[in-house]
DNA sequence: CCGCGATCCTGGGGGC
DNA sequence: TGCCCCCAGGATCGCG
């Protein structure tokens, strides 16, 4: 389920049931997930209190009073559900029953948070708070693409002199941090721009275009809370629904929202691209 | 520096 | 019903 929109919305349905509350237990399955779970990883935070749930980009960052911050990463396949009597929606059940829950954590408060995930690409990592900046995965990162610092101007640099695909450029973490296959598609889509144009090469006044796309449909799908793709619900088991405004993504073959010709999928990268030749130049 | 393919995994869907 | 192949929201690594 993972993109930025998905991710946050994760975040937001973690908040109630573990920010301020102590982690009184947890309970690793397997001794990893895409990778070994970290030395002593959980002696490390049990009986800390989560302070703060944050995100960059797709990854969550669980500040922890001791002075660690738990980082949990989705893969493709992650996903967190609460259990038990929280504030807010919930299972009522007890949880940790399903096929591939890897991780229980017991908060105070009652609550059972549970990530299960099938493929395990996801992971969970433990790395100083107050170094965040040299954790691997965000040195070099890029900005939001809901913040300030994303805009027109800023693609204008990014982009300069690049030979690559900008399909290719706006997957890269290191350009913008958080955009995946979906998004990727859908904001060429609505501004005009083909996923095979190289980077360097549009021009500035499409650049503008292109950031303003980006923002809205990561922001829209925020408040639609993300999009939901084969069985995945979020942490109350409510469903995301922004896939119901996909306007080109997974729609080969169907008519062009705004020409009608059909769409074309092609593969960049090893990844499926969707696009109108005739809309997108 | 760049694109590409393979890779880590499991499951769902379509074709036969 | 079963089997086989392809596909999947991510990200890294090695190769040419």
């Amino acid at each position: 389920m993972p993109e930025l929109p998905e991710v946050e919305t994760v975040r937001r349905g973690l908040a109630p049931a573990m920010e301020g509350k102590r982690i009184l237990r947890v309970e690793t399955r397997r001794k990893d997930l895409r990778f070994p779970f970290p030395e002593n990883f959980n002696q490390r935070i049990e009986g800390a209190k989560l302070t703060l749930m944050g995100r960059r980009a797709k990854y969550l960052v669980a500040e922890l009073s001791n002075g660690e911050a738990l980082i949990m990463h989705l893969g493709m396949t992650g996903r967190f559900t609460v259990h038990g009597k929280t504030s807010g929606r919930f299972h009522h059940d007890a949880g940790g029953d399903e096929k591939h829950d890897h991780v229980v954590f017991e908060m105070q408060g009652g609550a059972r948070v549970v990530f299960n995930d099938a493929r395990r690409f996801g992971f969970m990592d433990l790395w100083p708070a107050d170094s965040l900046e040299t954790y691997a995965p965000f040195a070099g990162m890029g900005p939001e693409p809901i913040s300030n610092e994303f805009s027109g101007a800023y693609l204008h640099a990014a982009f300069k002199g690049k030979k690559t695909p900008v399909k290719s450029a706006l997957l890269d973490q290191n350009v913008v941090a958080g955009l995946g296959n979906i998004y990727v598609c859908e904001a060429l889509f609505r501004s005009g721009i083909s996923p095979k144009k190289l980077a360097g090469a549009i021009r500035r006044d499409k650049l503008e275009f292109l950031a303003v796309e980006v923002r809205k449909v990561i922001e829209e799908a925020i408040l639609a809370g993300g999009s939901t793709i084969s069985d995945y619900k979020s942490t109350g088991g409510e469903l995301g629904y922004f896939q119901h405004a996909f306007r080109i993504y997974d729609r080969e073959g169907e008519p062009c929202l705004a020409c009608e010709r059909p769409v074309k999928r092609i593969v960049q990268s090893g990844r499926s691209t969707f696009y109108c030749a005739a809309c997108q130049k």
